[in-house]
DNA sequence: GTAGACGGTCGACAATGTAGACCGGAGATG
DNA sequence: CATCTCCGGTCTACATTGTCGACCGTCTAC
């Protein structure tokens, strides 16, 4: 059972995509997000696996919303990281954050 | 298959803790380093399966060592990471780098 | 209309995370 | 010495995550 809640690897980069996308976090705007600052690409498959996932252990919600402009009738699903998803990734920044101490010579960029 | 290479969290976080305990990075140091560090218990078969899997990826490598004093003609395997390793430890922390840049209020320690 | 895009759903399978049972050697103790 | 216990290590098994590709429907551009 995930009892201990850690993030895995993916869960936490989108974690964070949504947190960079703000109020208008839609599929289009994370997935854009973790190809340019992750250098990976995300099937929808992948994507939205994760995203229910996450959706399960509370760590994100989101809201159906219908476009005034284009595509309507065609709801989309506006994500947001809940309080206790935001505790998550705290945890888990600041474990790297006290591992990474003292390496950040080797650990920077080239 | 792993071709993309990406470090699973608890991969990665294991690698840390084995540069961080230098030289001598036994199981106890990298064990008794991560619990401190991760607030995570870590049974000896989470660690040594995590271990083969790292060694299978070329990410550390080992060397048996019989110490002098103590625990005559009993082995113990000394671990160290690989420069391959070194890299991906980067590309990862590159990425959450990325990620937190303006989130900063938000994920600091309360 | 009709071919792409694009948002989204599903089912399946590979890789990673985690536990617990076991084995043997070393040090302590009676 | 008998044996108890601690500890590094190995192995098997199973839960959770990571990742894909096939499908569907609705737009937009030809």
């Amino acid at each position: 059972m995930a009892s201990n809640g850690y993030l895995g690897e993916f869960e936490q980069m989108v974690l964070l995509a949504i947190m960079q996308g703000g109020e208008d976090a839609n599929a289009l705007h994370v997935r854009r997000e973790l190809e340019e600052n992750a250098n990976r690409s995300v099937t929808k498959g992948a994507f939205y696996t994760t995203l229910d996932r996450l959706e399960k252990k509370k760590y994100v919600t989101w809201k159906a919303r219908v476009p005034e402009s284009g595509r309507r009738g065609l709801a989309q699903r506006h994500f947001r990281v809940t309080p206790q998803g935001v505790d998550e990734l705290r945890k888990s920044r600041q474990a790297l954050l006290k591992l990474w101490r003292g390496l950040e010579g080797l650990l920077d960029a080239t």
